[in-house]
Formats: structure tokens, C-alpha cells, sequence
DNA sequence: CGGCATCCATTTTGATACTG
DNA sequence: CAGTATCAAAATGGATGCCG
């Protein structure tokens, strides 16, 4: 039963033995945004099963990334959350999936699973602090039957599952309108406009949504296309 | 032959299909401070079969992230190296090891490999832009009979396996001073007194190469230990 | 529903031997 | 040195059954 490590004093080799393994990374990535279930976790990883999924979270519970806790009433099931190393994790998944969006992403294809929950971790990812200069806005975005929202404070942004208080303004979009968003490079504004997306709130928040975030130019990785 | 994937339309997931494997972002660290051998990189990566070695530099080139070259005489050797896509997986990488120096480092392991370049990519992790403002200047670290430089340019700090061409200050340290730096928490300084470490050159690039990088401040994943 | 155990087919890996 | 070929040992994926 011994693990599998690299054997390497370096800080990249020891966090890799830690969360190297397959399906690791992409369970943090469903936590960054507020504790899951075990059902929604397997739910939002295909292919990963459930024994896979209680030793996965076992590991990361014995290495004080996730702990488990008790949701509070009125529903009193078990969940599992991010402790304070766990969300620290958080930049390191957000420079991945910034890369991601740069060079890997293109069109969707057909066999591919997808939630909104990816999408708005996308967004975080290309947040840009200096745009967000002087910022303190609540959206909320409401995609089919899940709701986000997203929490700026001047230079930082906060992207968590589930409803907003007090909302600044909200967001309604369809799942397929946000696929468009990062695959076909659209914008939110274009998106509303055709009408397969709706907002409604404070109209300067609104305005300054448009340029919080900036998807980095697509590149290709292959030399002749 | 069909190669296994996550079949998500998501930036992270899509990212770690590429270089998710187990070795390959290791491989890619090593290829960040320059082009290397094959030779060379099985000696950097012990436990790593010539094999798979084989394999996943075949992997990473058809994706577009490493490219083969021929070192320029008098070598002539073949050697690998990272395309524009490879060196932007740097940020991503850096994030990790930054997360690993602050969650994941202590002592060394008696049964760890250990190469200065781990530290020196360390080092980049830690680099502070902020404290940088206005300089530029390129030190060369020599460690044994490996050599590392870097540049730093105002925000921007660039390191490279090998010399410098007229660095502006030189750091001489031995391998087991520079483990010391990142496990016991020491600073240079402490390791010039010492005399496990010598400087030489430019006194103001010396004086402000201290400020450069600032190690997180280690924390405990563990709760009550 | 949450979560563990078991069985089994398929991949991935690690280690070593071997060739140009 | 660079890289292939080969084989044994893990890790994974999927199905299924069980129990609180």
C-alpha cells in the first residue's frame, strides 16, 4: 500500500505526490466553489467511480487538503470542503486553466460532459485585477437550473456554488449560450442582444462586467494547423 | 491506442489531459530553465523509465509543447525543447511549486533525489515583481559544478541552465547550503557569514537581491500537528 | 443516498535487456 | 548516448452487491 512518490526534494515533485493522480486536481476544482456531496462530486466526474472517488478523498482528507463536514439543517447529509491548504490550491488550478483556455480549448466535442460551474471557474481564471480597480459588485448568474455567483472586491474575485444574498445585478444565461461564450469567443453582451441571454440589476455594475474578464487569445500549438 | 481522457469541456480537465500524466509536468520543469538531452533528463528524473521517457517526449511533441532540436556545433546532438506552448505552462508550473513551498517542504528525505535547478526554479517561484521595480541585473549562481543565471528585468525574472554572458554579480554555493535555504528557512546572508556561500561583483545588485524573493511562510496541512 | 468491498478487463508504470 | 522491445507489477474503470 505504499504511495507512489517521486522521490524529489522540490516543491512541484512533492505537491504533484500529493495531488498529481488522476482525478485529484479535477475534485479540488468542484470544491473551489463551496463543499459537494459525494453524489454531486461523482456526478460531475464521469468515469470516476465510486470506490476511486472515497479513496481520492480519503487520501485528500488524511493530508488536511478536504475535510468532511456535516451540512447544516435542515439537511444534515455529509459533504466534503476545502480546508485553508485546499483553497490555496486555487491559483495553481486557475494558471492551468488559464493555459487551457489559451491553448486547448477550441470547440466542443460531442462526446465531452460539461457544467456551468466550469465555465464560471473559466471566467475566474481570466479575472483581471486591474480592471476591477475600485469594484465592490455581487452578480449572480443563473444557467439553466444552477446558480453562481461571483463576489468583487476591488483587485479579487470570489466564485462560489449557489445563490447571492444581495445580488448587484444577475445574469441569466443558457447552458449552450455559455458554451458560445469561451468556445465560439463570444461575448456576454452579444449574448444578450440575441436573446439567449438576460440581465437585470444595477446598470453600472452591469457596464463593468463586460470588461472584468479578458479570455486570452487562442493560440495553436500545432505548426502548420 | 486510443489515449485515455476526461471527456470534459473544461479548460483544467482539457489542460491535464495534455500534461496530466504522471511525469510530464516534471518533464516540463526540467525543460523550463533550457533545452536538455535525453540523457539528461533520465538522470534528472529518477524512477523514470527510458521507456516512458521516450514516450512522453514523442506525446509532448505531437501536442505541440516540445519540439526536437540539434544542439549547434560543436555538440550536434539531438536535445528537447519547449515550444511557446511549453513555456507558458511556466506560470502554471511556478503556481504549484509556490503552493508546494508553503504546504509541502520541510526537511529533505534522506531517499529524495535532490538538483539545484529544483531550488533555483524555487527561487522564480518566490520572486516578488514588486520588489523588483527599476532593476536590472543578471546573477549567476554556481552550485557545485552546475550553473544557473538569472535575469531579472524590472517585473520580470528569467532563469536559465547555464552562464551568463557578463552577469553582474556571481553567488558560489555549495548543494547542501542551498537545501538549507529553502528546508531550515534560512537566507543568503545567513550562508555568506557562514561561509557556506560567496558573493562577488556589483555590491548594490547584491545588496538588493536579498529583497528578491520572499519564501511563503510555511504552513501546517495537519491539525493538531 | 453515502460509502465501502470485491471481482475482473484494460492501461499505465517501472525495470531491464537490447540495438544502432 | 539515444532510443526500442519486453515483461511483471500497479493503477484504473466498470459492474455489482451490501449495509446503515
Amino acid at each position: 500500500m505504499e504511495q507512489r512518490t517521486y522521490n524529489q526534494y522540490c516543491a512541484t515533485a512533492r505537491t504533484l505526490d500529493l495531488v498529481g493522480e488522476r482525478w485529484t486536481l479535477l475534485l479540488v476544482r468542484e470544491l473551489l466553489t463551496g463543499p459537494k456531496r459525494f453524489g454531486d462530486l461523482q456526478a460531475s466526474l464521469r468515469g470516476l467511480g465510486t470506490g476511486l472517488l472515497a479513496a481520492r478523498l480519503k487520501h485528500l482528507e488524511r493530508e488536511g487538503l478536504v475535510h468532511k463536514i456535516t451540512l447544516p439543517p435542515p439537511a444534515r447529509t455529509p459533504a466534503y470542503a476545502l480546508t485553508e491548504a485546499g483553497e490555496e490550491l486555487g491559483p495553481a488550478i486557475l494558471a492551468i486553466a488559464r493555459w487551457g483556455l489559451r491553448w486547448a480549448m477550441g470547440e466542443r466535442r460531442p462526446e465531452e460532459t460539461f457544467h456551468p460551474g466550469w465555465t464560471v471557474l473559466g471566467l475566474q481564471a481570466c479575472f483581471d485585477p486591474e480592471a476591477a480597480a475600485g469594484l465592490h459588485a455581487v452578480y449572480e448568474f443563473r444557467v439553466d437550473d444552477e446558480v453562481f455567483h461571483a463576489r468583487i472586491d476591488d483587485g479579487t474575485a470570489e466564485v462560489l456554488h449557489g445563490p447571492a444574498q444581495r445580488p448587484d445585478a444577475t445574469i441569466t444565461i443558457s447552458e449552450d449560450a455559455l458554451v458560445g461564450l469561451t468556445g465560439a469567443g463570444g461575448t456576454l453582451s452579444e449574448a444578450i442582444r440575441s436573446g439567449a441571454a438576460s440581465a437585470s440589476g444595477d446598470r453600472e455594475a452591469l457596464r463593468r462586467l463586460q470588461g472584468l474578464f479578458r479570455l486570452p487569445p487562442a493560440g495553436s500549438r500545432k505548426p502548420a494547423g
